[in-house]
DNA sequence: ACAGTATTTATCCAACGGGTTAATTTCTCC
DNA sequence: GGAGAAATTAACCCGTTGGATAAATACTGT
């Protein structure tokens, strides 16, 4: 998808019909194309292992995905546990990089709260595959995710983000307790991951569609309405919002 | 474990040294003990499931882990998915049974919430297996629950339940808003769930033990002021509790 | 234009894994 | 005490699967 399909030449086979086999000659099987190759191979192992676990994952249909031989996981990255932990990592690459881009610094405390939490909705909305492959990860008790030492510096500075914000709120008195930043961060994680990871059972537990639309929106007025009414005390006002119908528009509203 | 291990007859081989094959006959070889060998099955199967997932299960270890022969399985519960499900209806029966003790009806709002926190976070600390099952059956979107009659039906009664509290709690004043009961224990679930669920992960990536015995006194604490801070309103007074453990770093500071 | 290397394809295979078939043993009831 | 049913064991089947080996093809620099 995102690496342009080299490959394909498909032409293989195109042998203008009439001459046998002549001098068709010049006719690629194949082009070369490392970087797009193994791109492709991250892309289709990515989706594989999401969908069906990491034991469930079918090392031939990532090559078939990938429109590779699969003798090409192996060349290009490594054997299933490697490819495995190479996607993880990729996965954790592109959450922290966009969450970088979310720039909390500048923002009013709750507001910044509140734009942490629809930004970490909207991501695990936008990227189930994520919550799949960490939860496989999980299940797995983080054995490839141990071996990996990209992934263990990359969150520091984003724990040091949300610390600055709670900090900056309990100063301005629009906090009234200084939690900390990692708590705070692991319960917006949740509130969003356990919903959506664990739709599947809970609709069929609760007998209403947790991914329509309407449901969504409940649960995202929900969960903000959860954490900043702790953070600043104000739960009526802010739970109030959630109440409001049609109007998703209005997000947050001063007492 | 549960049920008592009556077959392992071992002393087959025990034939007394000295006669050969004579009458040494009436030694069992085993002995039958369906019920027995059901549970012990299940047992196996749950454990089996649960540290390696629907596809990573491997039938026969489950046999052997049950001290029982393949074929048995198949025998008393059904193929690998009918015993996937049996175990993960087991797993529901459980937890719903135990919560229904709870006996909130009783409380004080306040207190019924927390002791539904509290028995949520012991339960799932308790029960481990419980997680890891949930994890896989969402990781199949359900594909087994969806097939199961008794489940569905065991669930209102706890909504219900829930729903009453919060009654009570706006009624009384206590609670400031009347929250949708399925959001609640939703969320309540969710800020345990996630974090024991990916607690592997979660301890990489922030450089920290969260099972360690302080990390999870911690954790309780801020669950209890998140969710009940939000109800109520007071947000500092709440979390106060939360700074009780001696030595970890303040967790909550009114300001 | 060609030699050397990087990339890709074509096959193969031994172990595994879920499930089955058939024989054995235990138990119950008459 | 023995016949028939229930429970259990033993052995096998066969498609799958991760991984490996070897040959082919495309590029690159000279």
């Amino acid at each position: 998808m995102s690496a342009r399909m080299i490959k394909p030449i498909q032409t293989v086979t195109q042998r203008a019909p009439g001459l046998a086999k002549a001098k068709a000659k010049r006719t690629l099987k194949w082009q070369r194309d490392p970087e797009g190759m193994r791109l492709r191979i991250l892309e289709a192992a990515k989706q594989e292992f999401s969908t069906h676990g990491l034991a469930g994952a079918r090392v031939d249909r990532i090559a078939a995905k990938a429109g590779a031989n699969k003798r090409m996981l192996y060349y290009h990255v490594g054997n299933k546990d490697e490819l495995y932990l190479a996607v993880l990592e990729g996965a954790y690459d592109k959450i922290r990089s966009e969450e970088r881009g979310l720039d909390l610094e500048h923002l009013d405390p709750p507001e910044a709260i509140r734009r942490l939490i629809e930004f970490t909705w909207s991501y695990f909305l936008r990227n189930p595959e994520f919550l799949s492959l960490l939860q496989t990860e999980n299940l797995a008790r983080a054995k490839h995710l141990k071996k990996s030492t990209k992934v263990k510096s990359m969150h520091s500075p984003f724990v040091e983000m949300i610390r600055t914000v709670v900090r900056r709120g309990v100063e301005s008195g629009d906090f009234q307790v200084a939690v900390d930043p990692v708590q705070l961060y692991i319960s917006i994680a949740a509130l969003s991951f356990f919903y959506l990871s664990n739709s599947a059972t809970l609709s069929v537990i609760f007998g209403r569609d947790l991914l329509a639309k309407d449901a969504k929106d409940e649960r995202l007025a929900h969960m903000a309405g959860l954490v900043l009414a702790a953070l600043t005390g104000r739960s009526a006002a802010l739970f109030e919002i959630a109440k409001a119908p049609k109007s998703r528009t209005v997000v947050a509203q001063t007492v």
